[in-house]
DNA sequence: GCATTAATTGGTC
DNA sequence: GACCAATTAATGC
């Protein structure tokens, strides 16, 4: 079942934004629609690239595989947001892999048809550069984070991005991750981040339930690694 | 209910 | 601070 940009209520999309013109609303035809179910991996690393992604409705992670098969998350995503976007333009396959976290819809653009809307909207393509210097600035904030924080603020710093991406719903983050996967985003083990989490829970900070999070106290939790913060959240 | 998978804890290097 | 092993909790079938 196909969706269209027209009633997609995700008005931050970058294509929503921009794509509604009469240039672009030919090309906004054009995408295709994917249902992707649960842990379905729909960008594989290494394949050959084949267009932009934008979330339409789902929670998705990108991560990158390295040395021993160890999984790096690069990043979270959902309704809204661009997946993929490293591939365009640049090689012609993906190096990282996409894998939604629940059941999702995917609007997908092929490269061709990228091509043809950044060349004929120029607020597109604007609004496109602006996103890539973002995540630009984005990742090397990222890359001093990974260099000079301890685990616990790894940790710390990994559920508060959770926390601002997706919220709480009744105490509990709204999103189901497991420990290894905060781990992999946070860049440590799973061992570490369930260690991480428990003390922080005896400190009355965070509350758990099965794998469920809570976060009881953000005050505190920023205020923790507020020196590592001198730009802007990534 | 049983079997597989994930969370937790303790220990070693 | 990563890796391994053992125990316990949660979830799939």
């Amino acid at each position: 079942m196909k969706v269209h940009c027209q009633t997609c209520p995700n008005k931050n999309c970058l294509i929503k934004k921009n794509g509604l013109t009469l240039e672009g609303l030919p090309h906004v035809e054009k995408k295709h629609t994917i249902h992707c179910k649960k842990s379905q991996n729909f960008i594989i690393e290494g394949a050959p690239v084949h267009g932009l992604y934008f979330v339409y409705e789902g929670k998705i992670k990108v991560g990158k595989t390295g040395i021993n098969g160890r999984e790096q998350i690069v990043r979270f995503a959902q309704d809204g947001e661009i997946i993929g976007h490293r591939g365009f333009g640049a090689g012609e396959f993906y190096q990282i892999h996409a894998v939604a976290l629940e059941d999702s819809i995917l609007c997908n653009f092929s490269t061709e048809t990228m091509h043809e809307m950044l060349q004929t909207i120029p607020q597109l393509t604007y609004d496109l550069m602006l996103f890539y210097g973002e995540e630009l600035n984005k990742s090397e904030t990222k890359v001093r984070k990974f260099a000079q924080m301890t685990v616990r603020e790894k940790v710390i710093d990994a559920l508060l991005y959770i926390f601002r991406k997706f919220g709480q719903r009744e105490n509990f983050l709204d999103i189901q991750l497991s420990r290894k996967e905060i781990a992999d985003f946070a860049g440590t083990t799973d061992e570490q981040v369930i260690r991480v989490i428990s003390t922080l829970k005896k400190e009355g900070l965070l509350i758990t339930s099965g794998k469920k999070i809570g976060i009881h106290n953000v005050e505190l939790l920023k205020k923790e690694i507020a020196d590592h913060h001198f730009f802007l959240d990534s």
